[in-house]
DNA sequence: ACCCAGGTGTTTC
DNA sequence: GAAACACATGGG
């Protein structure tokens, strides 16, 4: 019995939850989240998210004036802190210049053209991108995240080797469904953090951890 | 002490 | 163009 995505899906549903993922979050929580869960673990983005929220900072606005300095020690538990500091910074007043400072106008467009506007931003890249066309927008697109590509490969599902033939691939055969396409990326994160336990996912398709395998 | 995490941007061959 | 490197803290 080989896999389809729906039926893994489905099978995913059941092993773990995801309802900690971006829990009704305004749209700019998303984004700053992020930024900051790049190359970190979600606890860490927590962190920072935390204290910014007990400083009245978690708007537009408060992070479009801060100064630099303040910002990079509130987001330093998330590492990469300098880089980190200034992209959302220059993220809260881009969106202050250019929308008003509302998300809703910048997720507004059509799929392609606020997904290029995001790219064109310094620190936003596809999985960045795509993370806040889905969480934020509420738009149906894949996060292809390098997690995605080396699961999918192993199960045999998808012989996709690069970010875009991944995300087109999935998005084609999962529809416009932003939810699925939601639940389907962060459950195989979760899979993936719940490394070097064999689970069977049916008749003979064992899912093997990555115990060794680099992302 | 070493390895990795819900990546992106720059430099180098 | 791809590969290698820099960015950085915190938890296992």
């Amino acid at each position: 019995m080989t896999l389809d995505l729906p039926t893994l899906l489905s099978l995913l549903r059941e092993e773990y939850d995801v309802n900690s993922w971006w829990p009704r979050s305004s749209p700019f929580e998303v984004v700053l989240g992020a930024f900051l869960t790049q190359q970190t673990r979600w606890e860490n983005v927590l962190t920072v998210l935390d204290s910014l929220r007990e400083e009245g900072l978690l708007d537009v606005d408060s992070l479009a004036e801060i100064d630099l300095p303040t910002l990079e020690e509130l987001v330093r538990p998330a590492g990469f802190y300098r880089q980190k500091a200034g992209r959302i910074r220059h993220f809260a007043r881009y969106l202050r210049q250019n929308h008003d400072g509302e998300m809703e106008s910048l997720l507004a467009g059509d799929l392609a053209s606020c997904r290029e506007e995001l790219l064109s931003l310094p620190g936003i890249g596809p999985e960045t991108a795509d993370s806040i066309l889905l969480f934020a927008g509420g738009k149906p697109v894949f996060v292809a995240a390098s997690y995605c590509l080396r699961t999918l490969g192993r199960l045999g599902i998808s012989d996709a080797d690069d970010y875009e033939t991944l995300r087109q691939e999935v998005e084609a055969e999962l529809g416009p469904d932003a939810e699925a396409l939601g639940d389907l990326y962060a459950l195989l994160v979760e899979l993936a953090k719940d490394r070097c336990r064999p689970r069977p996912l049916c008749d003979g398709c064992l899912l093997e951890q990555r115990c060794q395998i680099r992302t």
